[in-house]
DNA sequence: GCGATCAGCT
DNA sequence: CACAGCTGATCGC
């Protein structure tokens, strides 16, 4: 949970998700998303009063989280006050003290978080440096690199402060499977259950918060089945989520809740009350989205366990694991970062200590080793051995911002391909894009079968099932992939591999039941790795898509604006003609009265680093005012991080045993780089060879 | 009656 | 177990 005042030393004048205390007396209010505590006081009779009586002060938020937002009638006090500022633009702010008149400009510039619907990071560019406010984030590692506007001149802005989402800033949540492994994990179970019959139902055991979205999108998307849930109102102008979820309970997936549903479960009963259908009773399993963790050395698990008979609990998590946070750090090596978060059993020092050598500010009092120049940025090496020297290999040379894949181009497919690829590496030669892919299509596969570690907790917590359980499983297929021509976790763990894989006995066996009725979508066993890679790549695709409407598209998610809501409302009632739609810029007036100037989307696009040093000259910057971010560009880059975030996920940073650089490489690298030709470095193992 | 805070429980 | 949020009790305005 937060527990980020609300101010930044650089800007003290506005206010990101707090809006207590000190914070009435902002210039403008920000919110990253909405999470409740991420809005403490945002409907307190202080700040109503406030708003009455400074009619200059503004809330400022991504446009979906505007919508969540003002869906609430608490909020909708709000509604002539909201500014919602398209993602991944940059936008002047005027911050104006109304007892004095001074006025001071500020540019900020949404980044998407991933975290949940509308989720964005701000980034605050003005007259005390560039500050960069993460709000909750899950960026997969490498999608830093990534972000158009974190860089200017091929490469990353010079970033004063990070205020860093740190909530899984403990090395004991090393690593969290992607969200593409637990996707699949989760898609694998559901659909081993659920295409028995259809009586066979899946009850998610969300909790009420908004960061599941893409799961339920997913999961319709998949199997044509909508998700029940006990509201969509707010919905009702993002199609792309709606259409996915229905208030009628005759579904054979269900994330509706309810107080005493653990009790209803016991009885066979979902929280919405439904026991059976056609009079005949229901086979309910439940799943309950929760985050699973493995340190930098545990044994293996899997990203589903079975915690009962019919009970399992699903890996999931909204926040970025320690590496993770390390790798986004590291790549912005801003000069400060504060932990927004203090996670539990640490305290302030210990996660400062964690961040401090991720810094600037301890870095240039440490000695630098820059042979040639700039490698991403100069970094001590002797901080955290392994990883470091595994980051030497990953983000390679100053060039590859350069040849960052403009958005526009990310629609050709080869391109899209090298996009595929894991990031920092300089995407250069295009004909090696098919080679990309294929290593892209093998890791996505791998994802499959991958066991994640869990390490939450030495002994075994989860319930030991008894062989003879009735039940598909799914998993126990996954564990017989081991020789599949791809990386593995093995591979990168194979030292401490000794432990018993006793994780193995947390799943049901495949015997009885499972084997008999082996769903449809796993029958073929042999097959099934063709079936499910060709699953996948769909899945790439189909995950790109509701990627934009997930967790990217939180901040992409297609909005309706409301001359188009009527129309919609129809066809979503009809449930007949769902169609995607674009959103009119909805941004208020306020900065068009200060004659910005806006642009052209393309010109935007080309001129990416253009506008931001513009910015930063203090020149007048975009309004996104009647215009959009193409959403063919987010459309695309969450398969982009589909792929490419499976893929990374198995560059582990490196174990201590692990082989450290030899010197050829570095050799090779080094003169690379001195010729200035651009590098690549593909799989790492390949840099090894 | 409402809000803030805390304990307890998912 | 770990995400975020609800409920209910208590206290103060």
């Amino acid at each position: 949970m937060s527990s980020f005042g609300g101010q930044m030393t650089e800007y003290p004048t506005i206010s990101i998700d707090r809006f207590d205390r000190e914070n009435l007396r902002a210039r403008a209010y920000f919110l990253s998303h909405c999470h409740k505590d991420h809005m403490k006081g945002l409907r307190a009779p202080n700040l109503k009063r406030r708003l009455e009586c400074s009619l200059k002060v503004f809330l400022y938020c991504s446009p979906v989280t505007k919508e969540l937002l003002l869906t609430s009638p608490k909020y909708r006090f709000w509604e002539k006050r909201i500014i919602s500022i398209e993602v991944e633009t940059p936008t002047q702010i005027p911050l104006i003290d109304e007892a004095s008149g001074e006025k001071e400009e500020i540019v900020v510039t949404l980044l998407p978080a991933g975290h949940c619907p509308g989720s964005v990071m701000f980034l605050f560019q003005g007259n005390k440096g560039n500050v960069l406010y993460t709000g909750d984030f899950r960026l997969a590692k490498g999608e830093a690199a990534r972000m158009e506007l974190l860089h200017s001149g091929g490469r990353v802005i010079d970033i004063q402060s990070v205020y860093l989402d740190t909530t899984f800033c403990d090395p004991k949540f090393y690593q969290i499977p992607s969200r593409e492994e637990c996707l699949n994990g989760i898609l694998e179970l559901i659909g081993s259950w659920i295409t028995r019959s259809p009586y066979h139902v899946v009850w998610l055991n969300c909790k009420a918060a908004y960061g599941y979205e893409y799961l339920f999108t997913n999961l319709s998307e998949q199997f044509g089945v909508q998700v029940h849930v006990d509201k969509l109102d707010m919905f009702r102008n993002m199609p792309d989520i709606l259409h996915h979820l229905t208030t009628d309970r005759s579904t054979q997936i269900h994330a509706c809740r309810h107080p005493k549903a653990e009790e209803y479960f016991q009885w066979n009963k979902l929280p919405c009350g439904v026991t059976s259908k056609d009079r005949i009773p229901l086979h309910t399993i439940s799943i309950k989205p929760s985050t699973m963790w493995f340190g930098e050395r545990t044994r293996k698990t899997n990203v589903i366990v079975r915690t009962g008979e019919s009970s399992y609990r699903a890996c999931f998590s909204f926040h970025s694991s320690y590496s993770e946070i390390k790798d986004f750090l590291s790549y912005i090596c801003p000069v400060n970062a504060y932990p927004n978060v203090i996670p539990v059993g640490l305290t302030l020092d210990k996660v400062s200590e964690i961040l401090k050598p991720l810094c600037r500010s301890f870095q240039s009092t440490e000695p630098k080793y820059k042979p040639l120049g700039k490698l991403k940025r100069a970094r001590t090496t002797h901080l955290d051995t392994e990883e470091e020297d595994d980051d030497l290999f990953d983000d390679l040379p100053p060039v590859p911002l350069r040849h960052k894949v403009p958005n526009q181009e990310i629609l050709q497919p080869e391109v899209f391909s090298v996009t595929t690829i894991s990031q920092n590496q300089p995407e250069k030669p295009r004909q090696s894009a098919g080679c990309f892919e294929e290593d892209s299509i093998q890791t996505s596969l791998l994802a499959n079968f991958v066991d994640c570690q869990e390490s939450n907790s030495e002994g075994e917590e989860e319930l030991d099932i008894p062989a003879s359980q009735g039940g598909m499983d799914p998993l126990t297929l996954q564990q017989h992939k081991s020789d599949v021509d791809v990386p593995q976790w093995e591979v990168f763990f194979k030292k401490n591999d000794e432990v018993t894989d006793d994780g193995l006995e947390n799943f049901p066996s495949s015997t009885e039941a499972g084997a008999s009725q082996s769903p449809k979508l796993f029958s073929d066993s042999d097959g099934e790795s063709t079936h499910i890679s060709s699953q996948n790549s769909s899945q790439s695709t189909h995950i790109s898509e509701q990627g934009s409407q997930g967790w990217d598209s939180q901040s992409d998610t297609v909005l309706l604006s409301s001359q188009e809501r009527n129309c919609s409302d129809i066809t979503f009632l009809n449930k007949g003609s769902y169609r995607p739609r674009i959103k009119e810029n909805i941004i208020a007036s306020p900065l068009e009265q200060d004659a910005l100037c806006p642009k052209n989307t393309h010109s935007d696009l080309k001129n990416r680093d253009q506008d931001v040093n513009r910015v930063g000259t203090g020149e007048p910057t975009a309004v996104s005012s009647g215009k959009h971010i193409p959403e063919e560009k987010w459309l695309l880059s969450p398969s982009t991080k589909a792929d490419s975030q499976s893929s990374s996920d198995f560059e582990v940073p490196s174990t201590p045993d692990a082989e450290l650089p030899k010197q050829e490489h570095l050799h090779y690298l080094y003169e690379k780089l001195a010729t200035g030709e651009s590098v690549i470095v593909g799989r790492k193992k390949k840099a090894h060879s």
